[in-house]
This record gives C-alpha cells, sequence and structure tokens, in this order.
DNA sequence: CTATTATAGTTCGATATCGAATTAGAAAGG
DNA sequence: CCTTTCTAATTCGATATCGAACTATAATAG
C-alpha cells in the first residue's frame, strides 16, 4: 500500500521528537535545583511569562496536561509556597493562580542555572538549527492541537 | 547579558518539542488497542524494525529510557505474550529478548490502525514539514545525546 | 423557576518512569 | 588465583501522569 512510505516517515519524525524531548527533559531535570519537577518549573515560567491568575485549566491546556495533572501539580507548588491558588471571585467554581515571592526568585535563579547549564550544550550551530525549524516546528504544532 | 535572547529561543524550542511530544503521544496511545502504552508498541516496533534478540539494556539505550523503566516494560510485555526474555548464553548476567509470533501480529495490526488514524490528522502539508525538518532534528538529536 | 446540561476542580486507582541501592556475573590487575 | 572493578539486571520507594467517577457551581431551556 502507498501509505506504508508515509507511516514510517511520520513515525520516525515522531521518534525524533520523542528523543529530543526525552533529552531535554532529562538535561533540565538535572540542572534544577531542589528536586524540582521540568513540569513544575515549566508552570512557573508560563506564569512568569503570561502573567498570573490564571485558572488551572488555562495552565493545564497551556501545559498540555489534564487537569488532574494539574491539581497535583499546583499542590506540590503550593506546599513549596511557590505560589498561592485562591477562589475567582466571580465565579465559584473556579480558583486563580499566583506566584509569590519566592516563586519568583526561584523560578529566576533557576532561569540562570539552567541557562549556564544549557550554554554548555547548545552550540551556534545548534542555535542555527533552531532558529532554521522552530516556524515549522509551531506551524505543525497549531495544527495537531488543532485537529485534535 | 547576551545570552537572554539564546535562553529564550532555546526554551521556546524544546517548548515547542515538548507539546508536540505530547500531542503525538496521545494520539497514538489512543489509536492503540488493548490500552497498550506507546512506550510499549515502541519496543515492539523496534524489536521488529532493528531485529530481535537484542539486551535490554541495548533497548532502554534506544529508547531513551533507564533500566529500571525497561524491566518494567518488558515484563508488561512478557504478560501480554508479545516476547520472551532468555538469559545469554555467552554472558551469564545478560538477557535476551526475543519476539513471539503474537507480538509480531500485535506490532503489525496496530501499524496498521495507527497509520489509518494517522492519515486522518496528517496531510500533505505536515508531510512536506516531516520531510524538510527531520534532517536537521536528528543532527541535533546526535548532537545532545553525544554531550549527555 | 425548575430541570437539564455544561464547566471547574478534586479524588481514586492504576501505571510509567526515575534514582538509588542491591545482586550476580564478568573482566582486569597484582 | 584472588581481589577489585565494572557491567547487566532487578528491587524498592517515590512521583508524575492518566482516565474515570464524583462534587459543586454556572448557564441554559422549557
Amino acid at each position: 500500500m502507498s501509505n506504508d512510505n508515509n507511516s514510517t516517515e511520520v513515525f520516525g519524525f515522531f521518534n525524533e521528537i520523542g528523543i529530543i524531548n526525552q533529552l531535554s527533559t532529562a538535561m533540565l531535570s538535572k540542572s534544577l535545583p531542589d528536586g524540582v519537577h521540568p513540569s513544575h518549573f515549566s508552570i512557573l515560567n508560563h506564569l512568569v511569562r503570561m502573567g498570573d491568575g490564571k485558572s488551572p485549566l488555562h495552565i493545564a491546556s497551556a501545559m498540555q496536561v489534564t487537569k488532574n495533572t494539574m491539581t497535583h501539580s499546583l499542590k506540590v507548588l503550593q506546599d513549596r509556597g511557590y505560589i498561592t491558588v485562591a477562589s475567582n471571585p466571580n465565579d465559584g467554581r473556579g480558583k486563580l493562580v499566583y506566584l509569590t515571592d519566592s516563586g519568583r526568585l526561584f523560578r529566576d535563579r533557576a532561569i540562570v542555572q539552567v541557562t549556564s547549564d544549557f550554554d554548555h550544550v547548545i552550540g551556534p550551530e545548534q542555535l542555527e538549527i533552531m532558529r532554521r525549524i522552530v516556524d515549522d516546528l509551531a506551524k505543525l504544532r497549531r495544527h495537531l492541537d488543532e485537529s485534535r
């Protein structure tokens, strides 16, 4: 059948994606302080960059995880004192997530540490590749996201 | 500092990678029969494509997971009757993994199912993108792998 | 208004994954 | 040989994640 070639290519492509994800996540995990999980760092980073006061569901959607996973992650971040979770005054069902000073501080320090570690691995040639293909990746990501 | 720009780019890049991985894994998971996990399917696929009779450690390295994870995954596949694990006659410490007929059959059927599902999402435009960037991805993957 | 439907979050049980410690066998050095 | 070091695999405890079921509130329809 004619799909054979395509499926091999598609599998191969997603395989590369998976391995790169694995390697980058492992790197990130090693350079994050205090055993903070990459996904938790990602949440803090999202709140700094996009602004806090977002709902758990909104964050879950941005991180591409389920809302029950987000409940768990937010509990961990709350226990560490990096965020606070308040009820949404305009919607009795909802909550709103805010960064604490400690959370911002942790994120800023982590960025420095991680950036320094990544600099030893990501050279000009790798940066070149990233710049060359990031737009294509984003386009692909949007398509996959929309046709879910 | 001048690294600020770079780190933002690097984070953004790995973020796209992570989301695409998440979406593709979720798709794969949904289209796999009998609740088989994508990582387990990936092992079967590897054994078919690269030939079986490989050691758990070899497979773990190819899949980019730890050997303890591989021990667990192989146990699951063994319980399902998709593989057999035998002692390596040339090395008392080692094991060798072989596909069963049932394992091959499952893999072949899964490929058909998954390919059919993916065809509804991956169009010519997406295939175009994949073909365009897969070599760059592979180059990047090799670099990350080597500088671990 | 009341009943139905939809949405936000949580809880529960299961599982994939990891890091660290352990066991067993191989390899190398004195 | 024997000791030390290395390697393959397993075990153990912890955690991130998921799907399904559940609770509570909001929105909508009749």
